[in-house]
DNA sequence: GATGAAAATTACACTGAGACAAGTTTTTAT
DNA sequence: ATAAAAACTTGTCTCAGTGTAATTTTCATC
């Protein structure tokens, strides 16, 4: 069963709309393009725009949805035998050697544009950290499942995990932005990774800081 | 030398804002408030309000300005021998026995007020995320400094440390807020904590997820 | 203790986000 | 063809936050 007309024209509406504002942020940055531009950019009313995105910040951040159930889909469908967090380990240097968005390593110019758009404005950034909250929610609940254990430990597991992967893909993007080509940042970025998972496996105990 | 009449002023205006606000948000929520009605309260012109607190919600939060660096300063000021992880799970044991708000587990009704309210409001949370980030940010720097590594892995230790803390914390105030007295909330709280920190001393490779 | 500079406060006007209500157009099902 | 449902529009309202110019308060100096 195709989509009505009326899914259809929904949908192209709402990438309209997504595909202007990105376009005008960009340009002129996220809080030098008000709403009423956008609306007029793509020949809605600002009422319509508010219909599709609750707020303006999800203009931008909407799309990632999508992923932020990532970790804990690969923590339920790793191979039997298996860690959890060594299908993490697994699965972000996988996405690292993509050059995945999601580690904060493409280069490709639309997509970095977008990142440094995040990254420039405070009201993205703290949208940003409310995925990982609900990351962390997510993947809380999928450890303590998995491993019996009591909720709580299973919470600080899911915070330390997040919140490695956060640190890294932070460092990945930080190069990124400064100009260095996304081959160029990828053995550092597989060294840190190997040492970030390291310490999430084998503690900080040796790292005698 | 004394501070002047001027600053004495600043202070006690700044003061009775903090306290006319928390009371009014406390009582009617923080979204049920308008600035206005606030600068009302205290006789003084929306304006001034502004000139105090560049937000509305940092009239809930600056006064936690203070405590950003205070994993960092554990850390710095260690006695010779302790490692980080070590001193920073004494420092939060200590501030558990001391039932310290900053570990959520004060149950002076005040203060549980307040961090109901700052629970219950979205943008005040998304707010406290930003400490989170900032003192993590302190950390890094200190752990770069004490451990002569590189700043990544200082910054994923940071970020593993912070939010480890932080998902201890959180679950002590969810409990407070339902009702348990900390009295009662402290043993697991405890408990909790020495099993948290040793995830992070000794990883989660024991942790069989 | 008057006076002028500096700082704080105010009044006022403006922009922009977001919510709400009532009416209008477009789509879909019959 | 038509009626109900969904999407869109128009207009209005509240409130956060900014900028500026005018006014008051404090402080230092004579």
């Amino acid at each position: 069963m195709g989509l009505g007309l009326r899914e259809t024209k929904k949908l192209r509406t709402q990438r309209e709309i997504w595909e202007a504002a990105i376009r005008m942020f960009v340009e002129r940055d996220f809080d030098n393009v008000s709403v009423a531009e956008i609306a007029a950019a793509v020949q809605v009313s600002r009422k319509t725009v508010f219909n599709y995105f609750a707020t303006k910040e999800d203009i931008v951040l909407t799309p990632m949805e999508e992923h932020v159930a990532d970790s804990a889909v690969v923590v339920r469908e790793r191979a039997p035998g298996e860690t959890a967090v060594a299908a993490l380990r697994r699965d972000y240097l996988d996405r690292l050697t993509r050059r995945d968005a999601s580690v904060g390593l493409s280069d490709a110019p639309h997509t970095l544009a977008v990142m440094r758009l995040i990254l420039s404005t405070p009201a993205l950034q703290v949208r940003a950290f409310s995925f990982h909250e609900r990351a962390q929610e997510l993947l809380t609940r999928e450890l303590a499942v998995q491993s019996g254990r009591d909720d709580v430990t299973a919470r600080v597991a899911a915070a330390q995990i997040v919140s490695t992967r956060a640190a890294l893909t932070s460092e990945n993007l930080r190069r990124l932005l400064a100009g260095e080509p996304a081959d160029a940042v990828y053995p550092d970025a597989v060294a840190d990774a190997e040492r970030a998972f390291d310490l999430l496996e084998h503690g900080l105990g040796d790292y005698c800081g």
